[in-house]
DNA sequence: CGCCAGGGTCTCG
DNA sequence: CGAGACCATGGC
């Protein structure tokens, strides 16, 4: 197809490699190739505009959420140093709208691991399980029906360890019917947050990455390691349990906090990055 | 090699 | 309620 311009800005480096979705690929070329469902998708930057080479431009557009209103959300950032540096440095770092079920699978397996082997899990449960798609490298990712009949060895064959029992649980209670992840859509979210914690794996951290990356809720703050050490330094070290910190953060951070947040973990992450060479 | 990773859950005091 | 143990695996 013709390359189409969808719109932006956006920077599609930052946003593909944040750690908020782990199955992209980037070619040689800087294009991005990955999956939308069952739907192989290519896109490119160009002087900070998304480039559509491969998909549907509607779908592509809503998943990279060119529609977010970035400058918005920018003047809403605390006007404290460490945001106001992510900032500078992350700008165009978008939110992605995620398919709720892989969003809650890639997560549930996310619990002590790194954001390089959450990929590599990722693609080898595309692999073992998942359904070939024309024209990708890479298979769709499951769908819950297809892993709830899988086995745990199986899962844990693709590197799940102990979350392999979590996932397996999980989609078993979907399949079932017990929970319906679009159903739950319009809870509120603290509600939603809750019924999200009721799945095997699912504790208030992962809860809140699915909020924030398949649910649209922008003021869910995930707090991992990374996060709890800033959020610990903006505090000037004053400790707390882990609910006050998350008041704290939702106070501090503003009506997009999990948009700052992401800036925060992505710098943060690059700034490690950047000093081992 | 030893440390730590986008934690959750259960048990104990 | 809060702290601690335990859970597997791989990157660095």
């Amino acid at each position: 197809m013709t390359p189409t311009k969808l719109g932006g800005p956006i920077d599609l480096d930052k946003t593909l490699l944040s750690g908020q979705v782990f199955h992209w690929t980037r070619c040689a070329d800087g294009s991005w190739s990955g999956l939308l469902g069952h739907e192989a998708v290519v896109v490119s930057e160009k002087n900070g505009q998304l480039i559509l080479h491969q998909g549907t431009a509607d779908r592509v557009a809503r998943y990279f959420a060119l529609d977010h209103p970035l400058e918005e959300i920018y003047a809403a950032f605390p006007e404290e140093p460490m945001s106001q540096s992510a900032l500078a440095a992350c700008r165009g770092l978008r939110i992605l709208r995620q398919p709720r079920w892989e969003c809650t699978a890639a997560f549930i397996t996310s619990s002590m691991k790194q954001v390089a082997h959450i990929r590599s899990m990722s693609l080898a449960i595309r692999s073992s399980f998942g359904e070939a798609v024309e024209g990708s490298e890479i298979n769709a990712y499951p769908a819950f029906e297809v892993l709830a009949k899988a086995t745990e060895p199986a899962l844990r064959a693709c590197g799940l360890g102990y979350r392999a029992e979590n996932l397996l649980k999980t989609a078993r209670l979907l399949a079932d019917g017990t929970i319906d992840l679009e159903a739950i859509a319009k809870q509120p979210t603290a509600r939603l947050r809750q019924t999200l914690q009721m799945l095997p794996g699912v504790g208030v951290k992962v809860a809140n990455c699915i909020l924030l990356f398949a649910y649209e809720r922008l003021d869910a703050v995930p707090i991992d390691t990374w996060i709890h050490r800033i959020l610990l330094a903006m505090r000037k070290g004053r400790k707390g349990t882990p609910a006050q910190l998350a008041t704290y953060a939702h106070r501090r951070l503003g009506p997009y906090a999990g948009y700052v947040q992401q800036y925060l973990f992505h710098h943060a992450r690059m700034m490690k990055k950047e000093g081992r060479g």
